[in-house]
DNA sequence: CGAACCGTATTTTTT
DNA sequence: ATACGGTTCG
């Protein structure tokens, strides 16, 4: 029991008390995985076999992760034995198994975000509501809440609540909407990513044979990030824990960051109602980070009302204070984030893998995107688009996945007529009606065109029947052929590659390279399961079931292991490094706008902050814009609260800093408040932001209702300017502390870009800002 | 039916 | 600003 060694007396404790409901409360960089991945060691170890322990994670990646570090214990054919991953991919391979008994074929499709969005979409359309007032995100937000709260439809349309709060939003059809989406997933023999929780406990609750039988596989059962699991996945747990109770779940209430997506932080808060008898472990030493940002976290998040008792703390080094960097734009912002790694990698010999830059919002990963390239520093964005998400990865599974299931209307609609085929519009709307009058998917409605009767004229019938049979002949190798063979395949013969290559654009070359890189992957994939024994032969059936659950952060690729990461705080849950920046931390940003509403909200947002700040092992630095580029305009920003809400004792001053953390002497909008930031530095922090519009932007506004105005022109000199005017070397648009000059124009005629260089005082002469100039 | 054009909404976070 | 959806013209 070499392992044992390796663990302090607390950890030691959790690992090897086995039996029994535990709680283990971990915080941040407790050595949270290490006791997970020791824990279940110590299961195999006592001669519990593999398949009897089921272990939930967070992500695929941490499963991985931890199925690597088992391995290195007990030895991989031991460990790939285990039920280990997210719960969605867990409960998708036990659907498959139990598919028939809820009346799905096990080759189901998952619907992701994007194919249940423009499911409902095309409800709301079909059932001639209004799209303004029924925004197909919040629909598909309130569908899935009900969901994950093991609301039916039917229970929806009953519940008093739900109707009322809809009527009052004016949306009193989401019931109605909910079922229609509901029969139509359904008969598509497809399942979205709350479905996957749904019906598992739908199958658990109907079938009890099938309940008492995975009961008792599942002799253990671990659960990470409990924190934030919701109602749906709470219950499934319980269900399958309530004969043995040998649940073991770890998590930190300090750092749920999912409420968004139902998650509830009661769901750890009140694990000792469901189990009286369990045992509580508190890991509370943090192994990661310095003692200033552990303190420092501490100081933020003691502003929480709802937690559990714990006392974070590290024995680590001091370290460094938290770093404040503030800068006049977000241009700005991108520029000095990325000219301090260029110092942390050149003075002090840091590895990129070792930097991340954190942040609220994919959004914002652009301008640090750009300014890193500039200087050479090799990134990985994470998260944004991720690769599955792609235009034309989509098609192309779009077809893999329509073949493996003809009943995928989502990805028949999708490609039906990709690449295009003479069937247009109207011809899919007949399709589509005749389907829904009988309560039929799309593609069985072309099977029986005669009896359907939707009335398509011979031409449209004619390429109908033709895609058809396309697909029809498509079919057969999806089952039965080596996964890569049967892609290439389909990718030949649906005029794929054709329509790729046409296109001599780099967008059509980076397309191209993408499919291929698709069809390596469909390779690799079929290699690896060859290897571990997994099947003689991997289709494209196989291929599809593992892609639909894999995220951005699981596609690691070699090349990317010694680079900077770029990332929202909330994919960085579960991660460490060395050096990390917190970008764009100011005020209707993070906590973000949405969020201001409610205490709740805050509270959120102030774990988010804490999850950020506990990332970091060496060294935090915070950085704020003055001014941020917001839908085409420029907007200014305060601070965020939660720089002020850091105990100054951990945070770098300099001479320019007061104490709320904040240089004083730059950029006060006084002149425009009527107080002066200069006087009165703690209007900065506390109080309600309060809209103070800069200079500059007044300026740019005023360019825009120029714009709008077809009479008039703008005085020169005065508070207009004349796009005709604007020349090289000329002062334009105001800042507080004088004109800015234009030092570069390209276009010509209606679509010049001016360039326009600003001096901020006390900030280096860089601020370069453009204005659209069009002829009024 | 398809390409080109125009107007508008968009930004919270993800399995 | 950009991307998407809707409209219009060929």
């Amino acid at each position: 029991m070499q392992y044992l060694n390796e663990l302090s007396d607390v950890q030691r404790e959790a690992v090897t008390t086995f039996n029994g409901p535990a709680l283990i409360i971990a915080g941040a960089g407790s050595g949270k995985t290490r006791v997970l991945t020791y824990r279940i060691a110590h299961l195999l170890k006592q001669g519990i076999p593999p398949w009897n322990i089921l272990s939930l994670t967070f992500t695929n990646k941490a499963a991985r992760e931890m199925k690597d570090r088992i391995a290195s214990v007990v030895g991989e054919n031991t460990a790939k034995q285990l039920w280990m991953g997210t719960f969605h991919s867990m409960f998708m391979r036990i659907l498959r198994a139990e598919a028939d008994k809820l009346g799905y074929v096990n080759s189901f499709t998952i619907y992701d975000t994007a194919d249940s969005k423009s499911l409902i979409s095309s409800i709301i359309k079909e059932l001639k509501l209004d799209t303004q007032a029924y925004k197909v995100g919040e629909v598909l937000g309130r569908i899935s809440s009900a969901k994950n709260n093991l609301i039916t439809p039917q229970a929806y349309a009953a519940n008093t609540q739900l109707v009322s709060y809809d009527r009052q939003t004016r949306k009193p059809d989401i019931a109605k909407i909910y079922a229609i989406y509901a029969q139509r997933c359904y008969k598509a023999s497809a399942m979205d990513f709350d479905d996957l929780l749904l019906n598992t406990n739908v199958l658990f609750r109907d079938f009890p044979d099938v309940l008492a039988k995975y009961q008792a596989k599942f002799k253990y059962i671990l659960v990470d990030e409990y924190q934030d699991t919701n109602y749906s996945q709470y219950l499934i747990v319980k269900k399958l824990a309530a004969s043995h109770k040998n649940v073991c779940v770890v998590g930190d209430d300090a750092q749920s960051i999912y409420s968004f997506r139902g998650a509830k932080i009661e769901n750890i808060l009140n694990f000792r109602n469901d189990y009286p008898e369990y045992k509580l472990f508190k890991l509370e030493q943090n192994y990661r980070s310095t003692q200033t940002i552990v303190n420092a976290a501490n100081s933020v998040i003691a502003k929480n009302k709802r937690q559990l008792q714990k006392a974070s703390f590290s024995a680590n080094a001091e370290g460094e204070k938290i770093k404040i960097i503030k800068a006049y734009t977000d241009q700005e912002e991108s520029f000095m984030v990325a000219s301090a790694i260029t110092e942390l990698i050149q003075r002090d010999h840091i590895s990129f893998k070792d930097i991340a830059i954190l942040y609220r919002t994919n959004a914002q990963s652009r301008l640090f995107e750009e300014s890193l390239r500039k200087r050479n520093i090799p990134y990985r964005v994470y998260g944004s688009l991720s690769f599955y998400q792609r235009k034309e990865i989509k098609d192309t599974i779009g077809y893999f996945r329509l073949t493996v299931n003809p009943n995928d209307d989502e990805a028949l609609k999708r490609i039906i007529n990709f690449p295009t085929r003479g069937i247009g519009a109207t011809t899919m709307e007949r399709l589509e009606t005749a389907a829904n009058e009988h309560n039929q998917s799309i593609w069985v409605t072309i099977e029986k065109l005669g009896e359907f009767n939707p009335g398509l004229k011979p031409s449209a019938l004619g390429k109908v029947m033709q895609f058809y049979n396309l697909i029809k002949q498509m079919g057969t190798i999806a089952y039965t052929a080596e996964a890569y063979e049967a892609a290439q395949t389909i990718v030949m013969n649906a005029g794929l590659m054709k329509e790729f290559k046409a296109d001599g654009s780099i967008e059509g070359i980076t397309r191209l390279q993408n499919i291929e890189e698709l069809l390596n992957s469909i390779k690799e994939f079929s290699d690896t399961q060859k290897e571990e024994g997994v099947a003689e032969v991997t289709t494209l059936a196989d291929y599809l079931e593992n892609v639909s659950l894999l995220t951005d952060a699981d596609n690691d690729k070699p090349e990317d292991r010694n680079k900077v990461s770029i990332m929202t705080i909330h994919s960085a849950k579960g991660l460490e490094f060395d050096y990390v920046f917190l970008a764009g931390v100011e005020e209707e940003l993070f906590p973000s706008k949405m969020s201001t509403g409610s205490l709740d909200d805050i509270e959120e947002e102030r774990r988010l902050f804490y999850v950020a700040l506990t990332r970091a092992a060496k060294q935090a630095t915070i950085s704020h814009a003055q001014v941020r580029f917001k839908w085409g305009n420029l907007t200014s920003s305060i601070p965020s609260r939660f720089i002020a809400e850091i105990d100054t004792d951990f945070v770098e001053s300099t001479d320019e800093t007061n104490e709320s953390g904040f240089k004083d002497s730059t950029f006060g909008y006084g002149q425009d408040t009527g107080h002066s930031m200069r006087n009165n530095p703690s209007s900065f922090s506390r109080s309600t932001p309060h809209k103070t519009e800069h200079p500059a932007n007044r300026k740019l506004k005023k360019i825009q209702e120029q714009k709008q105005s077809t009479s008039t022109q703008g005085h020169s000199g005065g508070e207009y300017i004349n796009p005709d005017e604007v020349q090289l070397g000329i002062m334009v648009l105001h800042d507080r502390f004088g004109p800015g000059k234009v030092t570069s124009i390209e276009g010509d005629g209606q679509n010049r870009k001016a360039t326009v260089e600003f001096r901020a005082a006390g900030v280096k002469n860089l601020l370069l800002k453009f204005a659209k100039l069009k002829k009024a």
